[in-house]
RNA sequence: GGGUCAUUAGCUCAGCUGGUAGAGCAGUGGAUUCUUAAUCCAUUGGCCGAAGGUUCGAAUCCUUCAUGACCCA
């Protein structure tokens, strides 16, 4: 049937697929306008009704996909929202009348007439001409339930994005938060640059990579798992502040917090410390966040958490020991755990080892699995931090009235579990690095920058020793970037962002898969 | 990896303890033409996710698989 009006089309002389349609700045500045009066009770109150049209009123041009029909009247999309036109078929000329009798919904059209104000004190475009400019050989969704299955949406993003405009808000919103981290390092003296994706090595995060080949060189590549080890050779190389904001890869699975692909940001900073850092990030925050609240009020809904308020700032050893003082903070997850832990047990390796003997009898497999995995101090404290503290930061950090929680900086991670940060310099146990949670979910990353060879070097050795136990996330040896430190690199700090997370965690959003356009999906089946 | 739920028309969904497959919207034909999910009349449309099984008879009960969503680890 929409093929049968293509062909009627072409035989009142249209093709259905033209291209002659002229835009130019001046058509769409009065298209985004008649969209804003459209918008606003005020300024449709102005317009005239069609028999108080004076002479020659001025014409507006209004073109978009065709969302429904209504009476004479068709609503029409445009990216500025919906502008409904009044055409009428014995109103204009025979040949828009000829055309108009070809149309389907989903279709792209052009009218062009002067703004009036209908009985109902809405703003329609009385269409003078009418031309058709684009078909759609298929029909739209459902208009009043639209596309709701999920798998759908994202498959075919396309038509969620015109059937359903606040998915295109979203993505406009995340624009804007990318825009944002720009301007926030540019204007701090950061220099933008792009690495490379394809790396010989793997390095810079605790991830597995995918894997590629390269033809001519029969080389084995990674997709990088993270830029941060070119970024810091760039230090080295005399960029004191530089910034990459792009894609990282890494082959786990797929959740609502979890894509194959996602977008990072880091950043580094010669002659900064984390906490630096911390204070700098704090100031990232809130710009992003005024941008995108700014821009997208109606993205921006009702938040668990407060941004304006004082951010926690607390070391991993401090918030176990202040998690066991509030044990009656939430349930302590599978067994009780608070017995055999105290605040000096927690400071001293052979006295944790032993709580973790006897926490192993206790457990069911999978934590036991966990439990028997860390091997050292470091792990196991880290270990433990994974399952007292992370899952109830929300409950355990809010804001003085209560009813919001506050971002958390914990810091000070061991070292065993932080293989590229500068050891403390009060207690080499530990690195000073710092993660940031926003409601509970992880989005930042952060440390002072390892840059002695020799520490880095036995780091880097010690990945080598997982490996061989079979970890398949530790990173390889990487003795081009040992040979970058020994050539010196000044002190620094160096922050990596998850922006995905970023933009879900300002704007709501529980899903990762709701702010990237196209997230991957097993292949249709034919 | 474990659990829960879902899969029926282009879209959104009904379909009970087994008995000939339904609605609204979209589509098609017509009427109407200041509508707001436009309305009115008529009408087309189905491998009931896939494969097995139980049964005289399965969209419905059972098994396996596939895909997806959510929760947990």
């Amino acid at each position: 049937m929409r093929a049968k009006k293509a062909e009627n089309l072409r035989a009142l002389g249209r093709e259905p697929f033209p291209n002659d349609l002229r835009v130019d700045a001046e058509l769409e500045a009065k298209r985004r306008r008649l969209a804003e009066i459209s918008a606003s009770e005020e300024l449709r109150a102005a317009l005239p009704t069609e028999d108080e049209l004076p002479e020659s009123p001025e014409i507006f041009p209004l073109y978009g996909r065709v969302m429904a029909k209504r009476g004479p009247f068709l609503v029409i999309r445009t990216p500025y929202g919906d502008v409904q036109a009044l055409v009428r078929k014995d109103a204009v000329d025979p040949q828009s009348a000829a055309e108009l009798e070809e149309l389907d919904l989903a279709d792209h059209v052009f009218v062009e007439g002067p703004a009036i104000k209908t009985k109902t004190g809405a703003l329609a475009l009385r269409a003078d001409r009418y031309r058709h400019v684009s078909k759609a050989m298929l029909p739209p969704p459902a208009k009043w339930h639209g596309l709701k299955d999920v798998e759908k949406r994202y498959r075919e993003r396309y038509v969620d994005l015109f059937a359903n405009p606040e998915v295109a808000e979203t993505f406009r919103a995340r624009a804007t938060v990318v825009k944002a981290l720009r301007r926030f390092l540019d204007e701090r003296g950061f220099l933008e640059v792009e690495t490379p994706l394809l790396h010989s090595v793997r390095g810079g995060a605790t991830a597995k990579p995918f894997r590629t080949h390269h033809n001519a060189l029969d080389l084995e590549l990674y997709l990088r798992i993270a830029p941060e080890l070119y970024l810091k050779r760039l230090l080295v190389g005399g960029f004191d502040r530089v910034y990459e904001l792009g894609r990282a890869f890494r082959n786990e699975g797929i959740s609502t917090r979890h894509n194959p692909e996602f977008t990072i940001l880091e950043f580094y900073m010669a002659y900064a410390t984390y906490e630096e850092l911390m204070d700098l990030g704090v100031e990232l925050f809130r710009a992003v966040d005024r941008a995108v609240r700014e821009a997208h009020p109606a993205v921006v809904g009702e938040r668990s958490y407060d941004l304006d308020a004082e951010w926690k700032r607390i070391s991993i050893v401090d918030a176990l020991v202040d998690r066991l003082a509030r044990a009656g903070v939430g349930d302590i997850p599978k067994t009780n755990w608070s017995d055999v832990l105290s605040p000096e047990v927690l400071d001293d390796d052979a006295k944790l080892a032993q709580a973790f003997e006897v926490m192993l009898g206790r457990v069911d497999a999978v934590t036991q699995k966990q439990l028997a995995a860390a091997r050292n101090y470091g792990e196991r404290l880290f270990l433990l931090y994974e399952l007292l503290v992370e899952p109830e930061l929300e409950r355990l950090y809010r804001t003085p009235d209560e009813t919001r929680s506050v971002p958390v900086f914990i810091t000070q991670y061991p070292f065993e579990v932080s293989p590229l940060a500068r050891r403390n310099d009060a207690d080499p146990r530990f690195t000073d690095r710092f993660e940031l949670f926003i409601a509970g979910r992880e989005v930042a990353n952060a440390f002072s920058e390892l840059n002695d060879p020799d520490d880095q070097a036995a780091r880097f050795r010690d990945q080598l020793e997982k490996a061989a136990r079979g970890d398949e996330e530790a990173m390889d040896f990487d003795s081009d970037y040992i040979r970058a430190l020994s050539h010196g690199m000044p002190p620094a700090a160096g922050f990596g962002l998850g922006v995905d997370r970023l933009v879900m965690t300002l704007c709501g959003i529980a899903s990762i898969r709701d702010v990237l356009l196209f997230p991957l999906l097993r292949p249709e089946v034919e």
